[in-house]
DNA sequence: TGGACGATTTGCGCTGTATCAAGTAAACCC
DNA sequence: GGGTTTACTTGATACAGCGCAAATCGTCCA
């Protein structure tokens, strides 16, 4: 685990726009990219945080994929997300000073580390920054929001369905094909995150692949009807 | 719907120290006042905001019971959470200037308005109430992760027992019974909430009934035997 | 390069929860 | 206050997804 001080250079960094806000006057932005202070890479498995670490900073990550997982007492987890380029991390831990969940990266990544008090310093001082990290907190809200839906009322083929569906669309705004991409996580970690147990997501795909809607090859997958996969997380499942 | 214009007196009001930060001197008591310029009444079953309304202001409620919900296009409902005195709603609509679920009141309620933008101005001077904005959405985004855990990895015994356990736990924080307590939600809505069927839930307290550990009379419920709610809940179901 | 381990797929039988249906109790409303 | 509506309970049955097991495929490492 090496840690870096690289001088941030958000002014130059190709996901600006999706981790900080736009229209700033360009002396703000100067003293917004203060706010990364250093970099850290992250080897695939390694874990950036995890539950009960005291929280300092959120992580916004500049390449790599992460998720996020909750256990119970019991030892049962949940995998509460998956992250991406351009996505922060660490909300969870504002509340107790602590974090509440696992971050694991699920291949090499490398996060920007952004000192929290630094961020609560600025925000006071650069109102689109305030209100930019309330549209943060906020957003994993209606996204947590989202995911009780699919967990509450969805049947395990609308939530594999909408769960590529929701990877591809976050993929394709970060410039990829919206038809192919590589499943960084397992069958298990997948199921997790669905609340499916990991034969039901293969099992799914498989039908899916018979169904001509994707084609799945280990961690490979093409989808080639995305309008199918839509019908079937919008359709109702009983009239 | 009647909308008062009282001034609010938060520095009278006993649910304060859930509100709001503590440790404030009284001079930024009496800015942190002016926040709450208007109460309002919401009658049972009445939409305090609904998906889509147009976002200016926080909700705190200073007597009732809510429930928010979100729907899917197909028009399924899925309850994300039931909310009493002393929380606050309406964090969802940060992000996009438009509240993305609904807010319903279970019996006669009565709310504070708290215009975000106020609450951004007066955040950006007072420290104590930036970081208590900030612990309140971050609050709100563990709480969502455990009723994911739960949605996800729980089976209908446990998701039941969590909820009971959860809900008394709130209301003892109220000064309110740790043993007794009502039912404002339909059997449906706790169904909604928990992923499962409204007769599943019915059911499930049945269940518990006949093992003495609550007693249900309709909306009443009293709990008999805590420690075996809690051990439902830990207890991995298989070894 | 071989071999061990982890990940995935697939079949089969089972179980928990949903679904359907009927009956009862409570709440509401002229 | 009586009738209607809504909420709840309970039973019977169906089925989606689970648990287990076996086979296959990849990958990593010595």
């Amino acid at each position: 685990m090496d840690s870096r001080t690289i001088k941030a250079a958000c002014s130059n960094c190709n996901l600006r726009e999706l981790c900080m806000p736009v229209d700033l006057s360009s002396s703000d932005l100067d003293r917004i990219e203060n706010i990364v202070q250093k970099r850290k890479r992250v080897k695939r498995g390694e874990q950036l945080f995890r539950n009960g670490d005291s929280f300092h900073s959120l992580y916004a990550i500049r390449t790599g994929f992460f998720k996020t997982s909750v256990s119970s007492t019991d030892g049962r987890e949940q995998v509460t997300g998956f992250q991406m380029a351009g996505e922060i991390m660490g909300l969870d831990g504002i509340v107790s000073d602590r974090h509440t969940c696992d971050a694991v990266s699920l291949e090499d990544a490398e996060v920007c580390i952004m000192p929290f008090d630094r961020i609560e310093e600025l925000s006071r001082e650069i109102n689109a920054l305030q209100h930019h990290v309330h549209k943060m907190m906020s957003r994993e809200i209606v996204r947590d929001h989202g995911v009780m839906l699919l967990l509450g009322s969805m049947r395990a083929e609308e939530r594999v369905a909408a769960f590529l569906l929701n990877l591809t669309q976050r993929l394709h705004a970060r410039g990829f094909s919206q038809s192919e991409l590589v499943l960084r996580m397992t069958r298990e970690e997948i199921g997790s995150y669905l609340g499916l147990k990991l034969e039901t997501v293969s099992r799914t795909f498989s039908k899916f692949m018979e169904d001509g809607i994707v084609e799945v090859k280990q961690k490979n997958l093409h989808i080639r009807d995305p309008d199918a996969l839509k019908l079937i997380v919008n359709a109702a499942h009983c009239e």
